[in-house]
DNA sequence: AACCTGTTACGAAGAGTTTCGTTGATATCA
DNA sequence: TGATATCAACGAAACTCTTCGTAACAGGTT
């Protein structure tokens, strides 16, 4: 059993779909990105039977209208892929990518002072 | 002209060694990628002529042995990659993804100081 | 000139991704 | 019951990525 592999975009944007409104049918996810573009029904379906095949997302197939559910959490996946990036792109600096992200600009005040206390505390967890 | 694209994971391992020792030749990449995996010299060739079509390498062909050279700076790139999966994986949260990077613990105590660092500095700058 | 070496160029194979049309099965309704 | 709608399955097309073999070409060496 091999490990589940990164999320390409398009699976990605399923399983966002997955993350916002839980257990979904196939008609459901496609409502959704159908929202932001334009795609077919039996496109989604595939990707989701792939999806399936590859263990991103779990198949309840007792009912005729198949129930699909994201196989790992939203934050399980976000570390995955964030250690992905850490080690192809950062050499593994996990200070270089935080800094990087802080120039993004895009937190505001308050949520930089979270990130300071979430620091405090990793800082006293590890004296 | 479109933006040049997010680069995938073999054309990062070629970028890396162009960003560590600046322009090269592809026997020069060559050999250096030789030491983590094993891979042919044509395949280093194709991959870097495919990269300046896309506009990720710049080629200088006035000499025979040709010269390549990163488009994009390491930060820049970086920044890119970086854009792209808070887009794509963390709804724009600029804050989560910096939290679930904090929470890898693979940063000292040192950097994160350094990191403190530059939120109130951040701060500062936004009052 | 004929030959060897190191180089770029070309093309193609195999795998993976993304798309969707068509088909056949199952349910719902008139 | 027969027509219509909904659904999953299948397969294929178009595209990208990654790999490399083969060919063509230039430079220097006998």
């Amino acid at each position: 059993m091999r490990p589940t592999p990164r999320p390409t975009d398009a699976e990605l944007a399923i399983l966002r779909v997955l993350w916002d409104r839980g257990p979904s049918t196939v008609r459901q996810v496609f409502e959704v990105l159908l929202e932001e573009r334009e795609l077919g029904y039996t496109t989604v379906l595939k990707m989701l039977q792939i999806m399936d095949e590859k263990g991103l997302v779990r198949r309840d197939g007792s009912d005729r209208t198949h129930i699909f559910t994201a196989r790992h959490t939203q934050s399980q996946t976000q570390q995955h892929m964030l250690t992905d990036l850490l080690d192809k792109a950062f050499g593994g600096s996990a200070k270089s990518l935080v800094m990087q992200a802080l120039a993004t600009r895009r937190a505001s005040r308050e949520e930089l002072d979270e990130i300071r206390k979430l620091i405090d505390q990793a800082e006293g967890g590890k004296p």
